[in-house]
DNA sequence: CCTTTTATTAACCAGTGGTCAATAATTAGT
DNA sequence: ACTAATTATTGACCACTGGTTAATAAAAGG
């Protein structure tokens, strides 16, 4: 009714990040609504566009701080123990858990074809593809063709991008994922 | 006006269809709208649901009809002259261009995960993989695994996502189809 | 000529992302 | 403590979306 609430139940940009994080799980970018985000939050939908500028960026920061969470596992692969080839299948592999457990940040980063979306995560894709090549490549010592790196990512894309929607895991696609990285693999060396 | 045309500007499933059609091939199935055909056909958009049963029901359609191309295609290749290998390469090129000269029936088929469209997409999308690897494994005379079929055919769905959008035309990311099937060709034989 | 079938419209429904003037709660300044 | 400025929220609005349906005019059939 007032057009300001009390300050104990005062929107926090953290409030609505953890509800769009909560749904995103469940449903994709555009299957969420800012109008049922509000809802569950007890505010109009008005209020949300306060904190963020609109849809995209709202859910781009949960995108953002996700795949920084990629990189960062990449980088641990990249730095730990193991021999070469071990490491690079752990490294495709980690990619598709990484896809098929956050199935809605992959989706946006990834495959989302949109003019609003676009200008954010076009870039935010090409950096995540970057960390990955270069990991790749300083692992292979530099013997490794980079446009066979580009090829291996899209396969490791085609996988992801088929499963999702019709795994709700990694887990349920545990098995395939090891075969198609061992395909992969095979064609790389 | 008037409740009904005169026979002469009868609308018909056809001219829906070609309508559809075009504006698909600049627009996705969720940029498409239904106002907005019916604005191009001159009638109002209740018409179009005597025609056809829904939105999904009507690009259905279109998809059903070039995917079946497709398949003739890839016929026509197994049947055709040429080493075992290069009809393999054959294929896989063949499957990425027509991917990538029907971005959004390709879309609609392969990545459109959607309760309207999965009833139907989904069973498509089945059919036209089994054809794709019924005629690799005739191809390679029942050497090869069905496992690395279904991963060869993952990596080409790989290549045609990512670039749908991105390129236009097949011609657009002619060079790198070609680089991408060798890397799949290398891993697969 | 009358009746039935068929194709179309326009109003309607529930939903979407996004904007904005009005305004109440909070904070800053004196 | 009072006032002025700032800040956060609402709810009405806009222009869209897919989809349904009663009314009805044109066409077809007897």
């Amino acid at each position: 009714m007032s057009p300001r609430k009390p300050a104990s139940q005062e929107l926090t940009k953290d409030m609505i990040l953890q509800e769009a994080r909560t749904q995103f799980i469940e449903k994709d970018f555009h299957q969420v609504s800012m109008r049922n985000l509000a809802k569950q939050l007890g505010c109009s939908h008005g209020a949300i566009y306060y904190h963020f500028k609109n849809k995209a960026d709202l859910f781009y920061a949960i995108v953002e701080e996700d795949f920084s969470k990629l990189n960062s596992l990449i980088d641990q692969i990249t730095d730990g123990p193991g021999d070469y080839r071990t490491k690079l299948s752990q490294i495709f592999l980690c990619f598709i858990e990484f896809g098929l457990n956050h199935q809605s940040q992959y989706e946006m980063m990834f495959m989302v074809r949109n003019t609003e979306v676009d200008s954010l995560s076009h870039e935010a894709a090409n950096l995540s593809y970057q960390k990955f090549a270069q990991s790749v490549q300083t692992l292979s010592e530099n013997t490794l063709a980079i446009k066979d790196i580009w090829s291996a990512f899209l396969s490791l894309h085609g996988f992801v991008s088929h499963h999702r929607g019709y795994v709700s895991s990694f887990d349920e696609a545990k098995e395939a994922a090891h075969a198609h990285v061992d395909f992969i693999v095979k064609a790389l060396i």
